[in-house]
RNA sequence: GCCCAUAUAGCUCAGUCGGUAGAGCACUUCCUUGGUAAGGAAGAGGUCAUCGGUUCGAUUCCGAUUAUGGGCUCCA
């Protein structure tokens, strides 16, 4: 006699076992109609899945995020059951559901063509139309393994081998395809009709570059028809924010073949490149760092001894001369490690940090090369502390600060935070560890930061803390670091004098804040979609002569704002006002500055902003007055 | 590095079932001196990514290379 507890308080009671199903159709048809599982007792399950004994049950339809969530599960499958339909050669693997859709994994040797894509999408809907029942049912491990086997789907069998002992394996039956799956699923393939393929791709088998590559298919699924456009209407929306289209329309950078990797800066792209490398130059001064710059290239030998030779030869360029073979930094950390070494240093140097806007090159596998967010040549705002065992969590906590500072600076409000700890291979004593791990975590928790924990991924010198932003498609992009490093400044032997008179190894703290001035000027493109705020804007006003006869004029308010300060310039060409407009709208120039002959009488500029608002007339002073600190932006403000 | 795709004018793209190419915008010149998102006309501009093969003939078909794009792996 199960008692069932709908989420509104309501109670039906049954005489006997009842599916999800049988509840819903009792309540109504239609919600019958629309469920796609049930959740009894906060446990997802299929619409069949039967109830005995009293429980809470909620009906969930594709309007529920966990039912959306079944229903491009459902897909996954309905394009695994299309592709074994028209490729009975090939062999499946998963299928899991991601952030905005699924994908699946196929072994086929031939490979899909785009042209399979359309084939493939073509069966799915045919297979949908035939409002298929799927059905769960319950093997025993042997059985599941010996029937894939039968099958010929080595990598199902070998799925469900790797399955713990005593875990429950079901299978999902929809006509003749036959699928291991943990569920739930939607009752019938009838329930999934607003669906796309997305594109296809190669993917390792279990994510190991040692093992054969599948073909990987993504696709994505929603609840409605509408909902499934204003997705694709979102993907072109990000298309037109991509930092390397923005590049090219507003003269910023290029690259070319002879390069890769590798940008050539244009005077546009070089002057938001100079505005925030200003803006950490003067922050840096102001929290006790020192400028310092090191050798592009260095003698190989002491790549040798910092341990990058051995770990990183193949991601270094070389070059000799004179028959000394020379390697091209990768980063600057042996360069400053060299600086310390320079003269004796007492723990009252401590902590000594020491920062370079450094050029390093990485020969990066070319199939990871991607605009300014992955490249072989970047300049990175980097730092090197070094200082005692003891000042590790307070300068990690300041490191902190500022880095929350700067982001918010720039307008960045989702900062994803990773701690990763100590790996398998790593040099210093756990006890080190031990100590390291606990003041990051204390660092992040003390300021109330969520964090994911990567257990094992820190680097082999030390325990680290990463930063990241998401470009315009969501992709998560390291930006700033923390590392402790226990390693290279006894390698590269540096020491100081300690309070009892001997002789102490540093710790040496890597930390950057933007990462990558490359990386960080990509995302902050996509971020604000080529509308850089004033600060930042290669040229923050330009003024609009009406008529040709107003040229003097023009001139003599371009001159008046860059004296105030201004990065502008005249736009003298023998074109109407419109046309003007348009074009430095277009190229997202935070002011307009329109004069003709009412504006000439009365000293006056006619101020339209970039958005489109006409803020009216008003003198050169007035308008510079009105913007205020927003021109040289935030780090003067500090001063 | 691996899988798939792509490469035609400065940009965005069309095209040739194999007979050395076209549009719009941009550019140059001329007309227009115009008041807040495209005024008009004319002109110039391409070794169709590179190398090789098939062919009487290749931008087109085939192969390789390079770069780019989307993933995977990697990212000191």
């Amino acid at each position: 006699m199960p008692v069932i507890t709908l989420p509104d308080g309501s109670q039906r009671t049954y005489d006997r076992p009842v599916t999800v199903g049988q509840v819903a159709a009792d309540i109504g048809a239609g919600l019958a109609r629309a469920a796609v599982a049930g959740r009894v007792d906060e446990k997802l399950v299929d619409t069949s899945f039967p109830i005995d004994t009293d429980a809470r049950l909620a009906v969930v339809t594709d309007k529920d995020p966990d039912g959306l969530e079944v229903v491009r599960h459902s897909t996954a499958h309905l394009l695994a059951h299309a592709v074994k339909t028209l490729y009975p050669e090939a062999q499946v693997t998963i299928g899991p559901v991601i952030g905005d859709g699924f994908y699946y994994d196929f072994a086929y040797a031939p490979g899909f063509t785009p042209d399979d894509l359309k084939r493939i999408e073509d069966k799915m809907r045919e297979l949908a139309r035939q409002d298929i029942q799927v059905a769960r049912e319950v093997v025993g491990r042997d059985q599941a393994i010996a029937f894939f086997e039968a099958q010929g789907e080595a990598y199902k069998a070998e799925i469900i081998r790797d399955l713990p002992e005593g875990e429950t394996i079901s299978l999902y039956r929809q006509g003749d395809f036959v699928d291991l799956c943990r569920g739930p699923h939607v009752p019938a393939t009838g329930r999934l009709k607003h669906f796309k393929l997305m594109r296809l791709a190669g993917a390792y088998w279990r994510g190991d570059s040692r093992n054969p590559m599948l073909q990987r298919v993504y696709g994505t699924a929603f609840a409605s028809r509408e909902a499934l456009d204003e997705h694709l209407k979102h993907l072109e929306e990000a298309e037109r924010r991509d930092h390397r289209r923005i590049g090219r329309a507003l003269d910023l950078f290029h690259v070319q073949e002879e390069a890769p990797g590798m940008i050539f800066w244009h005077d546009r792209g070089l002057r938001i490149y100079r505005a925030i490398e200003q803006y950490i130059r003067q922050l840096l001064q102001a929290h006790g760092y020192q400028e310092v710059r090191t050798p592009l290239i260095m003698d190989k030998s002491l790549w040798e001894r910092s341990g990058h030779w051995d770990k990183f030869a193949d991601g270094m360029f070389t070059t000799s001369s004179e028959k000394r073979e020379y390697a091209v930094k990768p980063m600057n950390c042996p360069g400053h490690v060299q600086i310390f070494n320079q003269g004796l240093k007492s723990y009252r140097d401590l902590p000594l940090r020491l920062a370079e806007f450094g050029s390093c090159h990485r020969n990066e596998p070319s199939g990871t090369l991607h605009g300014l967010l992955r490249l072989r040549n970047f300049v990175q705002d980097d730092a090197h502390i070094f200082c005692a065992e003891a000042d590790i969590q307070s300068e990690v906590s300041a490191f902190i600060d500022l880095l929350y500072r700067v982001y918010a600076d720039f307008g960045f409000r989702e900062v994803l935070v990773k701690l990763s700890t100590r790996p398998e291979q790593r040099v210093g004593s756990d006890a080190l560890w031990d100590k390291a791990e606990a003041a990051l975590t204390e660092a992040l928790t003390a300021k109330g930061l969520a964090f994911d924990l990567q257990p094992g991924e820190g680097a082999f010198y030390g325990p680290k803390i990463e930063f990241a932003l998401k470009d315009s498609l969501a992709r998560v992009w390291q930006c700033g670091t923390v590392q402790v490093d226990f390693a290279m400044p006894e390698r590269l032997g540096a020491s100081f004098v300690a309070a009892d008179g001997r002789k102490a190894v540093p710790v040496m703290l890597h930390r950057a804040i933007l990462g990558s001035l490359e990386r960080f000027i990509g995302i902050l493109i996509e971020e604000h979609a080529g509308a850089l705020p004033l600060w930042l804007a290669p040229v923050q006003a330009v003024v609009l002569p009406i008529a040709e006869r107003h040229g003097v004029v023009a001139r003599g308010v371009e001159e008046g704002l860059r004296a105030a300060g201004w990065r502008v310039e005249s736009d003298l060409r023998n074109e109407k006002i419109g046309f003007k407009i348009r074009e430095h709208t277009l190229q997202k120039v935070p002011y307009l500055l329109v004069v003709g002959d009412r504006e000439a009488e009365q000293g006056t500029i006619s101020v339209r902003t970039r958005e489109g608002t006409d803020l009216g007339g008003m003198s050169v002073g007035a308008l510079t007055a009105q913007v205020g600190a927003a021109l040289a932006g935030p780090g003067r403000v500090e001063g």
